[in-house]
DNA sequence: TTAGATGCAAAGGGTTTGCAACGTC
DNA sequence: GACGTTGCAAACCCTTTGCATCTAA
């Protein structure tokens, strides 16, 4: 994706960006950041703000999530955890459960397959939308 | 998606697709269906093969799969599996492993949201890419 | 007969990109 | 001063849709 930059630079756009995936615990659309950004940078541009979640997904900065169709999401903890979406507000949580790293190593045993990682992700009703 | 409809025709063209998906283990993307329903009916369109296959995923007859970006790949088999993707070549595979219907529970127990399933995937090189 | 399904083509909609100006190192 | 980055807007590309026609039940 930005594989022949010779280097990053740390723009003040970027730099807005990461802070503010940094410092949300939602796992927000390319469009909300947009949003958010220009509060800070009224003039700053979305495709900017495209390129920019680009690069930092690529510095593993930060975590690119496709759930469902439609759009990505964005964490901005690249530390590998499991999600949970619930499928009547589209809201992604963070789930406080341990990463299990044996079963990586199962499947490269099974299947011969070189396991990099692995996602987990949990689908059903938020307590708030079961309230309703 | 096509919740207004009273009942389903079985038509030609679903029938033809919904075989075709049934007697594949790739994990076909809607291009790929679209070319290989073509032979058997030439002049069916890209949006009837969208169409229904959202109507057979709607049915529970098909799962569709959206991993990384880009378009969607679709699976004949709905039963609940694991998959690993290739990172290089982009192949989908089942993995034959039993699926953890427990960690759905400690999931419910621990959050108090109402879990219906979870998706668990591998991400990686295959075999035949790590020869290369 | 009738409501669902198809073909065709245009419209959608999130994401990417070309280009000239700009800003960081 | 170089070269990565930005803003803007057009282009992309997979997917959805409107509509007249067709067809399964």
């Amino acid at each position: 994706m930005n594989g022949k930059k010779g280097f990053i630079r740390m723009t003040k756009q970027r730099k807005v960006i990461l802070d503010i995936l940094r410092n949300t615990k939602s796992h927000p659309t390319a469009d909300w950041v947009y949003e958010k950004v220009k509060q800070k940078i009224p003039n700053i541009s979305l495709g900017t703000v495209y390129r920019n979640l680009n690069i930092l997904n690529d510095m593993g900065e930060i975590m690119e999530l496709n759930y469902g169709s439609a759009y990505s999401r964005f964490d901005g903890n690249p530390e590998n955890h499991y999600h949970f979406v619930c499928e009547n507000c589209g809201r992604v949580f963070d789930l406080d459960e341990q990463v299990n790293k044996e079963i990586d190593k199962r499947i490269e045993e099974k299947t011969g397959f070189s396991v990099k990682y692995h996602r987990l992700e949990f689908y059903g009703i938020c307590s708030e939308c079961r309230e309703e």
